[in-house]
DNA sequence: GCTTGCATCGATACGGCGTATTTGCCTGAT
DNA sequence: ATCAGGCAAATACGCCGTATCGATGCAAGC
């Protein structure tokens, strides 16, 4: 009869070994569900149920994660439909969006300045898509786009939170921030900013966004067709 | 003969009461010269000679003393000139210059949503040098040019730097970064970025920020005389 | 088959952080 | 003289990124 020399622990199975990929995955999952702040090298390893000090076998440091996170992010950003007002207007709302789906993108955007491959691919999916306009043109629009969008993206999740932080939806805000403002305004030494709030437009976020876009695409389209 | 009662300590005169304004200006200090991540309660309290606690009586935590930060480079921004167009582009240039006056304000602005007295004291006067132009259009403008600003400076600096951190002058970080690109390029995925490196223009960062304000401007500029 | 070297992984350790809590002192009132 | 209260300082706690060390298991040599 034979002997079986190599028992298998039934109760748990062969963890998946550890990798880059798991490890940046276990970093965002942490990021999108509870922020940037969120992530620690202890916390990313013990999603992953080992030792802090394995995580260093496969990055060598906590700002390489967040670059390997950024990159990624990027991975879900594409251009697409047709000639350049559509790439570029299509790269700014795949950009917003993405941010959306990664909140912690709006604190890191900007703000890093490795090239990484998804980056990298991301930008040549932008310029292929811009057809052969002259690169004196290309070039300074996708930049003014991507600036654009950093600001704007940025902002509209730092404003988002604090909306969220305070009570859930609109109306909570503006109660708690109504009297704030009334007695800012009651000192008469923001007669302009008064009259905005008072009797300004008030545009939901898309519109916006897409308001301040559209203000570039025609400022690009009047340089490209002058 | 008469004794005095109180001697006063000549080797360590009296120092300068504790405030907020001088918690904030140790701050401010730290972070021109080390960066951000040189300010810690601990530092900042150590500037001013104290124990890390002593600095509770005044801020009631480290991110009310950011926001204080960005409140106070709110107060060296000031749109000047006349008309709605000279108006946005002070605006954003005297952004861009209080930004390469204190590089941490890269890292901060746009992330930060409180309206400090400053900020608002900006906002009033942005908006009363927009003369009367219909609020439909100036509150999307503002915003506009606003959010370009954040980004177009956060990239700047971040580009900026990257080249610092590798070598000094722009040689350098080509030197550097020459063979990485090389290396990128040589698998042929790359063929649009590989063509804008190799034959595209290379504005400096003057230029570059100018054009994709100009770009918004225009736009804006059709959107007034529609 | 036993030992020895080495590589690998876990644990521990260090210095720094934001901040809560405790301690000690100084002043002014009773 | 005693005590109470307030304030500054010191200490402490839990977390962070990461350096270092110790144990463990496996491969190669005798």
């Amino acid at each position: 009869m034979l002997v079986w020399e190599r028992e298998e622990p039934p109760s748990r199975p062969v963890p998946a070994p550890l990798s880059r990929e798991r490890i940046l995955g276990a970093a965002i999952g942490l990021a999108d569900v509870d922020g940037l702040e969120a992530v620690s090298l202890r916390k990313v390893a013990a999603v992953l149920g080992v030792g802090p000090m394995r995580l260093y076998g496969y990055i060598a440091t906590k700002e390489e994660l967040l670059d390997l996170m950024v990159d990624a992010v990027h991975a879900e950003i594409r251009p697409v439909g047709d000639g350049w007002r559509e790439a570029l207007h299509s790269l700014a709302e795949t950009t917003r969006q993405a941010a959306h789906r990664h909140e912690w993108f709006a604190d890191l955007i900007g703000g890093r300045p490795r090239l990484g491959p998804h980056a990298l691919a991301r930008g040549e999916a932008v310029l292929a898509a811009m057809g052969d306009i002259d690169l004196d043109i290309v070039v300074p629009a996708v930049d003014a786009v991507d600036a654009y969008v950093i600001g704007a993206v940025r902002r509209e999740i730092t404003e988002w939170r604090a909306e969220r932080a305070t009570g859930m939806d609109k109306r909570q805000w503006q109660a708690t921030f109504g009297p704030y403002l009334e007695r800012v305004f009651a000192t008469g030494r923001f007669p302009a900013l008064e009259s905005v709030v008072r009797d300004g437009p008030h545009p939901d976020p898309d519109e916006t966004f897409r308001t301040g876009l559209d203000f570039i695409l025609d400022g690009i389209e009047a340089r490209i067709s002058n």
